[in-house]
DNA sequence: TCACTTTACTTGCATTTTGCAAGTAAATTT
DNA sequence: AAATTTACTTGCAAAATGCAAGTAAAGTGA
């Protein structure tokens, strides 16, 4: 994993900075909307990502504080990634890439979903990042 | 530039199939927000993109229907690149991202607009859209 | 307790993409 | 007619990605 240098002063090019690859935001993707957080979870995703790329987005992503690392509750050999606050932010532009994909793909986007954000989006986006924040808490406190 | 085939029928992939580099998004954000249009345009920009990655992201754009190519109306030497709908339906895409990243980074965000998305966003966001629409189309009637 | 499995990686190498510098070619200007 | 503008292309080096195999700690079943 490389160090990040901005571009340039540009907001939508910093954020390129992070993001402008074709992994990094499908495991961002994943937490937000498939509920997953470990390394396995991310791995069958239907992209196929290789192993080398996923370890180092982990890497990344953690490093620069969007998601947070910790060993499993449940077995010691198991690590469980979560959004943080700045990573769950992202969930307004994850969801407008998802709809605008939804639009021009034959698509396997949750009908609900869809549904729901075309009533409310607004709403919509923050119910979900409230039931983000909400598993890093109850994992927290567990 | 290579044919692109979608990796998964999940639209957030699909969309990234397209846009999940560092610079193709670039250059729609100068179409749609610097009133940029023309290759010495988009070569100018603070990010300094290399010449042959400008070709070849053009070529995409204009090959999967993201944006027109049209000799300009005074210089014959001349190409200018409109949005196309499709093309201007990923407005709302940049401007999330532009907002993630001006609330992390030390911006170059020009402060009416982040002002006008923060008292209205979805009104900025059609505001925005139809003044790309009347460009294109008072363009096609010169 | 000992082999087997699960989980999360790392390593090595081939392929692909990107970046840089230079070159080309048509149209326009001087 | 020469210089400049505009939009590229080409060649090669560097970096990122993809694939297959290997490693290592922890957990599981016999």
């Amino acid at each position: 994993m490389k160090e990040i240098e901005p571009r340039s002063t540009c907001p939508v090019s910093y954020t390129l900075d992070f993001f402008g690859d074709k992994w990094s935001l499908l495991i961002m993707r994943d937490m937000m909307l498939n509920n997953k957080s470990t390394y396995g979870e991310f791995l069958n995703s239907d992209e196929k990502i290789a192993t080398n790329i996923l370890a180092d987005r982990l890497n990344m992503l953690e490093a620069y504080g969007f998601v947070t690392k910790k060993v499993a509750a449940d077995k010691k050999s198991k690590f469980v990634y979560h959004l943080t606050e700045k990573g769950i932010e992202l969930v307004p532009v994850v969801l407008e890439i998802a709809l605008w994909g939804a639009k021009y793909h034959p698509s396997g986007m949750d009908r609900e979903l869809s549904d729901a954000l075309e009533t409310d989006k607004a709403g919509t986006i923050l119910r979900i990042q409230n039931l983000l924040r909400n598993k890093f808490l109850s994992f927290e406190t567990i």
